[in-house]
DNA sequence: TGCGTTTTATTGTTGCAACAAATATCGTGT
DNA sequence: ACACGATATTTGTTGCAACAATAAAACGCA
C-alpha cells in the first residue's frame, strides 16, 4: 500500500497509529478543500457560507417566511445565532422580518425579491463549481462517498448518551 | 434507493439536483459531526483544535523548535496566523519562543516540558474518542473513506489554475 | 559597500462564532 | 385574573479567524 497522502502532506515521519484518526483528519481536510471554491464564489457576492445557506432556505419558503427556529433546523452547519445572521441579510435588503400576528414571540424572516434573485443567480455558477470540483470522480464513487459520510455521522447520538 | 439522509435532515421537500452538491454537503456535515467530540475534549484542557494541532506538531519536533512557516505547513487546517496561535500557547506556558541565531528573521517555537506532557496526556482519551466514534465502521469502510477523501481533494490545484 | 528583492514574522482591523444571560410571549392550571 | 414553566428571540461578551499592511532581516549583485 502506498504511503498515505496525509502523512506526506503533514510532513509526518511516521504513519498514523489509528486508522480512525487518519479517517477523521482526511474528512476535515476534504471538507476544507471542498468548501473553499464555493466560499470564494459566495464572497464575491457579499455572502458567507452561512448567510448563503440562510438565504437559500428562505427561498425554499418564499414567498412565506420562516421562524428562526425552523431556519436553524435546516442549516447545513448548525449555528445557534440566527438573529445576527439574518440581521446581515436584512441590512443588505435581501430579507425582511415581521413579527407573527398569531404568536407574537416568533419572528418570520422572509426573503425579498432581491434576495431570491441573488440566490437564483448563484445556482448556475455554484453548480458549475461543484461539478468541476468533483469531475474526476465517478458517479459510483460519489454515491459511495455519500453513503460513507452518512454512516460516519449517523451514530453521533449514541456518543452523547455514552459520554 | 432510499431517500437521502441529508434531504430528511434538512427538511427538504425535493432531492438534490446535483449529486456533487449532495456529496459536498455530506462531507461538510460529517466533518462537523466528527470534529465535535474531539473539540470538546480539547476544550476541557483549554485548547482549541488549532492550538492542540500546533502543540502536537511541536511535540513532533521536541526538544527542537520549529519556525512559524514549518508549523503552518504541517497544520491540518490551514491558518495563516501562527503568531497569535503560538502566543496563546506561550501565555499558557506550553511553548516558548526564541529567535534563531542563524537567521534572525525566524523565530523558533518550542514546546515546553509542560506542553509535551499535556499533549501526551491527551493521546489516550483522544484515541478512545476516535475509536468509539467510528466503531460502527469496518476497517475496509474506513480505508475506502480515506481513499475517497484523498481523491476528492487531490485535484484542487487544477481548480486554481483553471479559475 | 549599498540597493532592491524576497523571505519571515508580527500587528491592526474587521467581522464572525460560541456561549450564556436576559426579555417577551404563550399556554396551563388554579 | 394570576402565577408558573416553556418557548422564541434577542443581546452582551469574549475569543478566534481572515485579510491586508508593516517591519526586520537575509540574499544577490553590481
Amino acid at each position: 500500500m502506498a504511503k498515505s497522502l496525509l502523512v506526506s502532506e503533514l510532513k509526518q515521519t511516521k504513519p498514523f497509529r489509528l486508522i480512525e484518526e487518519e479517517a477523521v483528519l482526511n474528512v476535515q481536510r476534504a471538507a476544507e478543500a471542498l468548501r473553499r471554491p464555493t466560499e470564494l464564489l459566495m464572497k464575491e457576492h457579499g455572502l458567507s457560507p452561512s448567510t448563503y445557506n440562510v438565504l437559500r432556505i428562505l427561498r425554499g419558503a418564499y414567498p412565506e417566511g420562516l421562524p428562526c427556529h425552523d431556519i436553524s433546523e435546516r442549516m447545513v452547519s448548525h449555528v445557534p445565532d440566527i438573529t445576527r445572521l439574518t440581521d446581515r441579510l436584512v441590512s443588505k435588503g435581501l430579507a425582511e422580518r415581521e413579527r407573527s400576528s398569531e404568536d407574537r414571540r416568533v419572528v418570520l424572516t422572509r426573503a425579498t425579491a432581491e434576495g431570491v434573485e441573488l440566490v437564483g443567480s448563484l445556482d448556475a455558477p455554484l453548480g458549475e463549481t461543484l461539478k468541476a470540483q468533483l469531475s474526476h470522480m465517478t458517479r459510483d464513487e460519489l454515491q459511495t462517498m455519500i453513503g460513507l459520510m452518512e454512516k460516519a455521522r449517523a451514530p453521533q447520538s449514541d456518543q452523547e448518551s455514552a459520554g
